[in-house]
DNA sequence: CAGCTAGAATAGACCGGTCGGTCTAGTGAG
DNA sequence: CTCACTAGACCGACCGGTCTATTCTAGCTG
């Protein structure tokens, strides 16, 4: 008896799934088909409710986001604890999440890596959501140089990105290796080089700060046509 | 007048191709139509050389590989400096490939990302592909611990593994950012953490050594039907 | 309350295009 | 003559997306 509202929105059903389905498939491999099978929804309610299969894409991210954005809530302001202990705690968090979905790694780092070679759409929301994170890591990470966790050397923001890419890398060898040991492995480096201070500002380029990401350098040589659908095919 | 087996032969053409498209593109969404276009060759040429796409991809690997490798002669036998520096040095010359082909980041963290949540012979075969990297790195970490230039609590393997998956995820975000910045500043924390011994042994579980993936833990509720073409859609 | 209606949501047949892959014919060097 | 290779027409399957029809439901009216 599932009608009556369906206790779940057909909507809810398709990002939920979306969550799932696209952290297993990818983007490209993952047919539209599929997908409102798993749901058990029909065609006609998919786009109803969405413009096209970038656009649900696009509204899947933004949803893990606010999962990733309320581990930051639950972490980053814990009270009894050093600033660095909380970040830790949100990694923790998140490697418990990934092994709950059989360690696939991280939706982004996927998704990012996928996409980012031909789709500037998919390219930009993927940098800007790594950046709003490592914001946040950063503003932590300032706490914890003002207490003298870490260096004075350490520059927040850097330090914030490094600690976020590195996290990335692991997750991606633990994706292959369908195991949290890369991810344990590269948060004890990380925040035993963190406190000894091997995060200095060092050789670090200009900055790399800004909220989404520019227009920089274009690819060599390559199409790009911009149909409305499929453009980077 | 390309006539006369052509300079490079068609299948030569195609593997050449194939590095930059799979690069950019990733593997669904490169077509077979794109690449034969890239590379003047007809279809009957491509399935004449291979079995299938896939197999087309696995052999563009192995090609990869061998660039890899070649790089990792160069550098890791150079005489004059410290084992460390020598690592080190692949890593730029790696980074300056990368620049070359416009900062798309590296094409195992690519198709890894995509393909290894749904395929498990591109999975096992890219996690081989990293696992022999490391293995070369730890050879020549083993060097440097002897000399002294790495703590001895520094355990190669381990290390090696740490570098390498710091590495794919800086090149991610050199790939989302088409820069070298992020590329750069994991060089210089890594190997600053790795001379003060921020990678000793550790928390680091049992081990993750052998050379291809195992089949471990299975993903908790999935398809995975088994055609001989598009199992993994 | 019943009766009506507008619009949201569901339902799935259907579309043109493209996919990976097959097949047959032709070509050229040894 | 043989056989590796080139050449591209062709195939069925499946792709993302559109369309029309239907059902459900909130709100209005008397």
């Amino acid at each position: 008896m599932p009608p009556a509202h369906a206790i779940q929105s057909a909507r809810e059903r398709l990002l939920d799934e979306g969550l799932r389905l696209l952290l297993m498939h990818g983007y490209n491999s993952l047919g539209v088909q599929t997908l409102l099978d798993a749901a058990g929804v029909p065609k006609g309610s998919f786009y109803h409710h969405f413009e096209s299969k970038q656009d649900f894409a696009l509204k899947v991210i933004d949803r893990y986001m606010e999962e990733v954005h309320a581990g930051l809530d639950a972490c980053l302001n814990a009270p009894d604890s050093s600033s660095l202990e909380r970040i830790r705690r949100f990694f923790e968090l998140s490697r418990d999440k990934y092994g709950r979905e059989g360690y696939l790694g991280c939706m982004l780092g996927g998704l990012g890596q996928e996409l980012s070679g031909v789709n500037d759409t998919f390219r930009s929301k993927i940098e800007g959501c790594f950046s709003h994170i490592a914001e946040r890591l950063a503003a932590c990470l300032a706490q914890a140089r003002e207490a003298g966790e870490v260096p004075g050397s350490v520059e927040p923001r850097q330090a914030a990105d490094l600690l976020l890419n590195c996290w990335e890398g692991a997750a991606l060898r633990s994706r292959l290796w369908r195991d949290p040991m890369p991810l344990d492995a590269v948060l004890d480096f990380c925040f035993s080089a963190l406190r000894s201070g091997a995060a200095a500002s060092g050789a670090g380029a200009p900055e790399m700060r800004s909220g989404a990401a520019p227009d920089r350098n274009v690819v060599p040589g390559d199409d790009n046509a911009h149909g409305k659908t499929q453009q980077w095919r």
